[in-house]
DNA sequence: CGCCAGGTTAGAG
DNA sequence: CTCTAACATGGC
């Protein structure tokens, strides 16, 4: 009833549960103890399954009966993704210990990794209820619309929530989503995009394998999406290292304490900064964020 | 009250 | 091509 992934150094599962409890209002996994705990509709199946860390390992373990084959191998599939198992991070930490602005947190935040997004649909959904808003505003919409729309199970006095599917959010009107204090603009982003998905005009599977840059100009083709969305969605979902929110007003911010700046750093000042990142601008950004 | 939040679009110049 | 208003609401 459990499977193990052996996990990469560094590694910081401490790090890791510290970034999953961020938010109170998550309901897409819930952290207990030293362990969190994720449902994930798998096929037909509705997997709950909990990870921790052991034996310089990472244990999954299920929850609500035995998951066919297949599945299982999905879950260690989603895990390994999701944490980021195969990036090896020394590189990275030789680059930023020869850096002022990253070098005291690479050595602070060792071990940390992208915690990804491996569902697409989600990601941009995600991105597109974030944009220009606060964050703690935008996960009270993620939230309702989770609450509301997504698949659900109780277990020993306990509801877990999957991600509503796009297919789900088709069927939607701004009769549903307003309510929830979504704007009528977000609220029909998030439609196209579910349409999108349905329409088959944009697939985890279809980007796959395309270059960063043809990916972008993929995922751009969706109104609502923009260059910020994009970047965002191709780094959580699909670890493109060379992706990242060029525009990201917290990733300015991060900057702008981190070199003691006055003001905001400049587009073209960001830009500089990161051509010295070449191949780890995410986790540049991860970091940078984290600082905050 | 004013200003800013992990932006994007449409429209004007 | 660049610049701007509109979008809507929470938090300081």
């Amino acid at each position: 009833m459990s499977i193990t992934l052996p996990l990469p150094d560094p590694f910081s599962f401490e790090l890791t549960l510290q970034f999953l409890q961020r938010s109170p209002k998550e309901l897409l996994h819930r952290t207990r103890d030293d362990r969190v705990i994720k449902l994930l509709p798998v096929g037909k199946e509705l997997v709950l399954f909990s990870v921790k860390e052991g034996n310089n390992k990472l244990i999954v373990e299920f929850l609500n009966g035995d998951p066919s084959d297949p599945a299982k191998a999905e879950i260690k599939d989603y895990v390994r993704e999701w944490f980021d198992l195969e990036t090896d991070l020394n590189p990275f930490y030789a680059m930023g210990r020869k850096d002022e602005l990253l070098k005291s947190l690479v050595k602070k935040y060792s071990g940390f990794r992208i915690i990804g997004q491996p569902d697409l649909f989600e990601s941009l959904v995600w991105a597109v209820l974030g944009q220009q808003i606060n964050l703690n505003f935008a996960y009270t919409l993620k939230q309702r619309f989770v609450e509301l729309f997504g698949q659900n199970i109780e277990i020993d006095g306990h509801r877990y929530f999957a991600f509503p599917t796009a297919e789900d959010v088709t069927r939607l009107a701004d009769d549903d989503l307003l309510p929830l204090q979504f704007s009528r603009q977000k609220s029909k982003y998030v439609r196209l995009i579910a349409e999108a998905f349905v329409g088959g005009e944009v697939s985890k599977v279809k980007l796959s394998g395309m270059t960063l840059q043809q990916a972008k100009e993929h995922l751009i083709k969706i109104k609502g999406v923009g260059n910020w969305t994009a970047n965002y969605a191709l780094m959580k979902t699909f670890r493109y290292p060379d992706a990242f929110p060029l525009e990201d007003v917290a990733l300015h911010k991060a900057i702008q304490i981190g070199k003691g700046l006055k003001a905001r750093p400049s587009l073209e000042q960001v830009k500089r900064i990161f051509k010295k990142y070449k191949g780890w601008e995410a986790y540049a950004t991860l970091y940078l964020w984290r600082s905050l």
